[in-house]
DNA sequence: ATCGTATTTTCGCAAGTACGAAAATGAAAA
DNA sequence: TTTTCATTTTCGTACTTGCGAAAATACGAT
């Protein structure tokens, strides 16, 4: 896939101060070469591993396209499990559990009515994050 | 789960123009009740099913610690497969076939050098984007 | 051409996710 | 209290994902 035109290999060694070695941990990862320098460089840089789980957390919250539309409905008000249900097309059961997911990732927050239960986002913030990622995508998509 | 604390209950009846209807279509999807105006017009403001898939897209690809390993890696310098797969402790296979994905999703470049394939990000946007959503995730996460 | 090496691809498994059906819960109404 | 009903929870199933092992591929060097 990635190697239809793949053209113009040098054939120079590699550059000074940047010395290839065949490494053999005894570990699942068997590396044959690599930059060492460069590579402990990187991972210094690199966020810690909680942040990255808080990032993948949101990340994955908003990776379904059932969950971006219950965001995208409550950005424009707050709204009622039954109400989201039938935005969505979906089951009440298969609604409220997308909900709870996105209340425990505290994206969302809700409040009691009579028996109804109304969802609405816990942050402005999050409607911004979203416009500017629509808008990288309407970059990155049109040629 | 989201039941603890359930107090104040309204026991008002719906407010006047949110009328709620018993409503049965033969599909999977039986909803119970509904407010219709407002469904409708949460219907109308949603994106489009073609904006959501492409926004999906994106977080699907950031929604994965390795991934966003990756992407944070090359923010800082390109690299090639092995110092990648390296600073990852991951395969190279495995390695690979995440970069592939990421340049399917038009977020990764490459270039050629001798045997060794270089990968960098597609765009300094993405960084931007990331250091928001980072922004974003530590404001949530304080107390 | 043949070999060595960096990368990619294929395959299969284990783990995770999304959904509906049905049961359970909790609060309001009768 | 009993009933009603919006919502939540549990459970089973189909689908998706991430990974490593091994094979395949591409290209430079010999």
């Amino acid at each position: 896939m990635l190697v239809t035109g793949l053209k113009n290999r040098m054939p120079k060694s590699v550059p000074s101060g940047k010395v290839h070695k065949r490494i053999s941990n005894g570990q699942s990862c068997k590396v044959i070469c690599f930059n060492v320098e460069k590579v402990n460089e990187v991972k210094k840089s690199l966020p810690t591993e909680k942040e990255f789980e808080e990032l993948v957390g949101l990340y994955a919250a908003l990776g379904s396209i059932t969950r971006l539309k219950i965001i995208f409905s409550l950005a424009k008000s707050e709204l009622c499990v039954c109400d989201i249900s039938n935005v969505l097309g979906l089951s009440i059961p298969a609604t409220s559990h997308q909900l709870k997911y996105l209340y425990e990732q505290k994206l969302l927050k809700y409040r009691n009515d009579g028996k109804m239960v109304y969802y609405s986002l816990n942050s402005e913030e999050l409607i911004s994050i979203l416009k500017d990622d629509v808008q990288f995508i309407e970059n990155s998509f049109m040629e």
